[in-house]
DNA sequence: TCGAATTATTTCAAGCATAAAGTTTCTTGG
DNA sequence: CCAAGAAACTTTATGCTTGAAATAATTCGA
């Protein structure tokens, strides 16, 4: 069995010395030996890594939220998705794009309506639809937090070379992408549209 | 105000066209003009791409340890961490290593415990302290459902070119410097020894 | 047209997560 | 020795999150 239980903060003390032996363990062209288990550790690492950081970087960022502005990263995420969409944004959409479910919105929701963040409407063209928009001072709120916020992401990738910064960049849309096929494949290969 | 919200999942369709024009507002050494507004584009989208990323990764994991093993990401942490303790671990230590909350800990380790998949022993030497530790039916568990969670991000990262791949390990241990770095100087600059 | 299927959302029960306050136990300085 | 303080953990209140089941509204086919 692999030892992938290596502390997420420890990963770059870590030894890697797992070495992909599984090439590919067949005979011919149809039978399998060994049925192989691929070990997969760099795959662990590489995950546990950037698990790393993104929950480093979700910590502080919630930490702020909290103490600078008494607020969440849900509530500061939901104002984000709405602040483009200035004639508001259907529930559904909403939950699709920040890969949330549906349920989970519905009290979010009305916490920012309580909290006049947010409006709320039925929309008279289909009745099952909630559009979901800025209020103006929702719009103001989000404003200030959104400054905040990128100055809190450029303290912490301060000290990041841009040489790294770029190569970050262009792999992490790699990785994503191979991301997004691999979950086409394994799972149904139904249209992926989000 | 820097416009931020694009989709987590359309940041690579968007057009990046902000421009660091806050080169540095500085007269001379010391003071400072119009306390430049720094926009932080670049760094609000590097942190939009991980976020995504990680995302997807983490609700697959979550859907498949549902599925196949009627599990979820927490537990399964949990027993990573403790899988090469093989003593136990302090219930602190558990808290720092999976950074979160030791009061989030406590009903974790009830659930696992009443699963019998850890054990939760007082220490004789320190009374305040629990000690928690696999039992062999936990061992087997994770056993198990490691293996296939190497599969599962085999499979997710398999498109990766393995150039990508590399330059990613690379990038992320700096980003993850940096984001220690950040978070030292902006917080208390006490001895980060996680 | 009318009933079945589909779609959008809400409700529900359970688990995860936090911060703050509380409890128990140890440590330490006087 | 013995209080003050620190440390390890638990409790509490609140909010986030999910999947599954329920509800309501629309669409679509016969």
């Amino acid at each position: 069995m692999e030892r992938e239980a290596e502390s997420r903060d420890m990963d770059d003390q870590v030894d890697d010395q797992v070495g992909d032996q599984a090439a590919d363990d067949w005979l011919d062209g149809e039978t399998k030996v060994v049925e192989a288990p691929a070990h997969h550790g760099d795959d662990v690492r590489l995950w546990l890594r950037l698990l790393t950081c993104s929950t480093l970087v979700e910590n502080e960022v919630r930490r702020r939220l909290r103490e600078e502005f008494d607020s969440t990263l849900p509530r500061f995420d939901l104002l984000a998705q709405l602040e483009r969409a200035h004639d508001g944004m259907v529930l559904g959409e909403l939950s699709r794009r920040m890969m949330v479910s549906a349920g989970n919105l519905t009290a979010l929701v009305d916490r920012l309506v309580a909290s006049g963040h947010v409006s709320r409407t039925t929309s008279p063209a289909d009745r099952r639809v909630q559009i979901i928009a800025l209020t103006d001072f929702g719009r103001e709120w989000f404003d200030k937090a959104a400054e905040r916020h990128g100055d809190w992401l450029g303290m912490l990738f301060a000290d990041l070379p841009p040489r790294e910064r770029a190569s970050l960049m262009a792999a992490l849309a790699k990785l994503k992408q191979s991301i997004r096929r691999g979950l086409d494949s394994a799972n149904g290969a139904g249209s992926r549209r989000d």
